[in-house]
DNA sequence: CGGCTTTGACCGGCGC
DNA sequence: GCGCCGGTCAAAGCCG
């Protein structure tokens, strides 16, 4: 045996004594370790002892060198290689990770540019088509949402906007790029929107001419005032005070009703096709019903313009809405509809049963009209519903029609209830009705003309608007 | 006398 | 084809 061996010997030795000395379990290690030393046996459980206390870093190597063996030394190099091996396999794995790691990261950063430019492309063009579709959808809702503009911008630019999509529909060369373009209707609705800014634009000069024209008229020009707007309203007086001045042309015993129809027309301008037709509900001869028809080529009063807008607003809602092909406003309306307005279908109705639909506004069913207008004002529109809840104001007549023509009538009656610039225009009016003074020759002494027979002299003539609509 | 109402006649659409 | 019905015309009358 060398001398540095038993120097090695010591000093491995030694650790190990002085540890044991100086260690809570100084005692006990140091006899065993004497004891170790003589009895290999002692070593054993002195090896399994300190496992049992959590000592798992056993220095093997000490045991090995205790035992004092040639062929320890070999494996304790052996296993010192190993480790290097392992160790420096472990290195180069690391510095593989890591380059990998880089390249990912350039990768990711790579892509992640990409997507920068592509979100930033991406962007510009969602909102351009985000736009395109809000232009189209105001384009299509314009004409219903000008209920806050004056009557007369009605009458004046309503019709344009009704040409301009009339036009693009008919630019769609037949192709109809979405089922609310405007198509052709075996009513004739549509040609009524273009054809009733014709008779605005270019009308005749006198009654006389108006009935010439409206004699040698197209079908188209015949249909132009097929659109109607009925407003029912509890009143004592002959006619609601709309702020225009009527000239009776006619009288007429309708069937099924003991009052008489009165025709009118607008004589606030020559050549004015507007005409309305003025009779009592047979059921209920408080309620006056009043039927507007046509539009108005000239400036209108204050007093005319919330009428107006209100009968306005309905009519071209109802012009919009039927100037898509039944299959199409079906199939549209579906998409469209918001249930949420169901529970307003009783507010107005819209009625195909004639030849040509006539919204009724029924003014005559709830107590507090204006709360209820205000609180349909702040509904958004178009937030179209599909009901499911059949107006109360429909009268047979519609009921006979399919459940189709219903819907129809539902849904674009649903439309109107919830457009805020409909309702807006209605509250303005009943406002004006209800502000409005009252006489026999109309308000300011713009009704000129009388009721007839079923006129009742001396009654208060304030009309008792309300705000439920029916259509008819 | 002009403007309006009245009222019977006429016309066209629609259903049978 | 015929009749019904809604809508309109137009002459007569009324009114301020």
């Amino acid at each position: 045996m060398d001398r540095p061996q038993d120097m090695a010997l010591l000093r491995f030795r030694n650790p190990i004594k002085e540890v044991d000395f100086f260690s809570q379990n100084g005692r006990r290690d140091v006899t065993e370790a004497g004891a170790g030393v003589s009895s290999p046996t002692g070593h054993q459980e002195a090896e399994e002892d300190a496992l049992a206390r959590g000592g798992a870093s056993v220095n093997t190597g000490l045991y090995l060198l205790t035992a004092n063996s040639q062929a320890s030394q070999a494996v304790v190099e052996e296993e010192k290689s190993k480790h290097k091996s392992q160790f420096s396999a472990l290195r180069i794995e690391l510095n593989r990770a890591r380059d990998e790691n880089r390249r990912l990261r350039s990768m990711l950063d790579q892509l992640t540019e990409s997507y920068s430019a592509l979100q930033s492309q991406l962007l510009p063009a969602v909102q351009q088509k985000e736009h395109e579709i809000y232009r189209w959808q105001d384009g299509k809702t314009s004409v219903a949402r000008q209920g806050e503009s004056s009557a007369h911008q009605i009458m004046e630019h309503g019709p344009a906007r009704m040409r301009m999509i009339h036009e693009n529909s008919e630019e769609g060369h037949g192709e109809h790029s979405s089922s609310l373009n405007i198509v052709s209707s075996d009513r004739g609705i549509i040609p009524s929107a273009d054809t009733q800014l014709s008779q605005v634009d270019g009308s005749s000069e006198n009654p006389k001419l108006t009935q010439e024209t409206s004699s040698t008229a197209t079908p188209s020009d015949l249909s132009s005032r097929r659109a109607r707007v009925s407003v029912r309203a509890r009143s004592d007086a002959p006619m609601i005070s709309d702020g225009c001045q009527w000239r009776k042309y006619g009288q007429k015993m309708a069937k099924g009703n003991p009052c008489p129809r009165a025709y009118y027309r607008c004589t606030m301008a020559t050549g004015c096709a507007v005409r309305k037709q003025v009779q009592r509900c047979a059921e209920d001869k408080t309620v006056l019903i009043t039927t507007y028809e046509g539009k108005h080529n000239h400036p209108l009063p204050p007093a005319a313009k919330a009428m107006a807008n209100t009968t306005s607003a309905a009519a071209a809602m109802l012009l919009s809405g039927s100037t898509t092909s039944k299959d199409s406003l079906v199939a549209s309306a579906n998409g469209f509809l918001h249930p949420h307005i169901l529970h307003d279908s009783t507010m107005a109705t819209l009625s195909t049963s004639t030849s040509f639909p006539t919204i009724t506004l029924d003014l005559t069913q709830s107590a507090n009209p204006i709360q209820q207008l205000l609180q349909r004002a702040q509904m958004p529109f178009p937030v179209y519903g599909l009901p499911q809840k059949l107006p109360s104001m429909v009268g047979p007549q519609t009921l006979q029609h399919g459940p189709r023509q219903q819907a129809v009538a539902e849904r674009v009656s649903a439309a109107i209830t919830t457009d805020p610039n409909f309702t807006a225009a209605l509250t303005a009016a009943i406002t004006s009705i209800m502000g409005a003074p009252t006489s026999t020759t109309g308000a300011g002494g713009s009704n000129v003309a009388s009721a007839g027979a079923h006129m009742v002299p001396g009654s208060p003539q304030l009309p008792k608007p309300f705000t439920t609509f029916s259509l008819h």
